[in-house]
DNA sequence: TAGTGGTTGGTGAGCGTTCACCAACCACTA
DNA sequence: TAGTGGTTGGTGAACGCTCACCAACCACTA
């Protein structure tokens, strides 16, 4: 492991312990077990190291299981219920870093232009899975006028906002209510 | 209008703009008016200041509009389209400031003691459209099994996830879609 | 093969600035 | 004249970042 990759840990779990704004320069280098300085000499400035623990630290798990969703494998249903067990748990994560980045605008406006630049961003999530959804519409295992993205929103939406509810409450998800509720709907 | 309420919506603006880590106490005293020793007057410290903001200048709108449905009048999903226009709009303004508590683990904890203190929080804006949907189940205009908790944390879910990804991207929430992709279902 | 010079990645010390917070003082009013 | 609510002008601590310096390693050549 380099020292880049130690700092870089060391980063990510001292912004987690301590929160963003308590996560010093000094804390991380302690923490991967090189001085302060040394921090400088693989990182332009703290909010360069900051972005790159974005980057290069996010827990990829969410992503990798929509990505090898297959379209006619398996139940629907219950791959819906699987994945609201994983975002649940992703975004309950995830959440404490990406939204203290709204506590520095600047930083918030670097991590959106990083973003732009490679393209990517939190919305691959849903258009993934939307995209997964729509391919089991071609197959004639969902009704034809579903619409694949929202039905995708509603689902990450209602785990996202549960994660953010833990937060204050002490909140469950029942990802079988919450499939359940969506295949039936209201009407 | 008093010098604390002045004292708060300067708060309040600086930490919008600023963001929480940038909102010193210096400037938020110099934008009410006041100088900086003055805001000791009137809060025990910063914390003790941005806690009062949190309670005290949080936007009410989408609360007040919740409280104000009723069961039985009026077509139960252009209601539901309203109260999707009027939370993701909550939601967008509300974000950055709910989001930023999470840079300091210290405050969030303070915030939560306070929350429970007060037995409120986040969580009485989807139980209040729960209790609406449920009245509404109750007098035959839903579905007989629907589960009411899980249908409003659908639809609330969505507009604040289409809140938090509108500062990464350029997303649009198309309320009409999510209100008849529930109603309508999956299954 | 021994000496030379350059690069890489590390250190401890500390600079300049900013921050939250406060003591002392003062003007106004009940 | 006592209390309230404001001001000026600090203070100590903490922060990001830089500085001068150096050990280890490497390529090149006399």
């Amino acid at each position: 492991m380099t020292t880049r990759d130690r700092m870089l840990d060391a980063a990510a779990h001292v912004m987690r312990t301590r929160g963003l704004a308590r996560a010093t320069t000094k804390e991380i280098a302690k923490a991967a077990g090189f001085s302060e300085a040394a921090l400088y000499k693989h990182f332009a400035d703290k909010t360069d190291l900051f972005l790159a623990v974005l980057k290069e630290r996010a827990p990829s798990d969410l992503r990798n299981l929509l990505d090898e969703l297959e379209a006619g494998r398996g139940d629907v249903r219950e791959t819906l219920v699987g994945i609201v067990r994983a975002a649940t748990a992703f975004y309950r994560e995830t959440f404490p870093i990406a939204a203290s980045i709204f506590s520095e605008p600047a930083l918030l406006a670097a991590h959106r232009e990083a973003l732009k630049a490679h393209e990517t961003g939190p919305q691959v999530v849903p258009q993934t899975l939307a995209r997964y959804l729509e391919a089991e519409r071609a197959l004639g295992r969902l009704p034809a006028g579903v619409d694949a993205r929202s039905a995708a929103d509603l689902l990450l939406g209602a785990c996202h906002y549960h994660a953010f509810l833990g937060f204050f409450t002490d909140s469950r998800t029942d990802p079988e209510a919450l499939v359940a509720t969506l295949w039936n709907g209201l009407g």
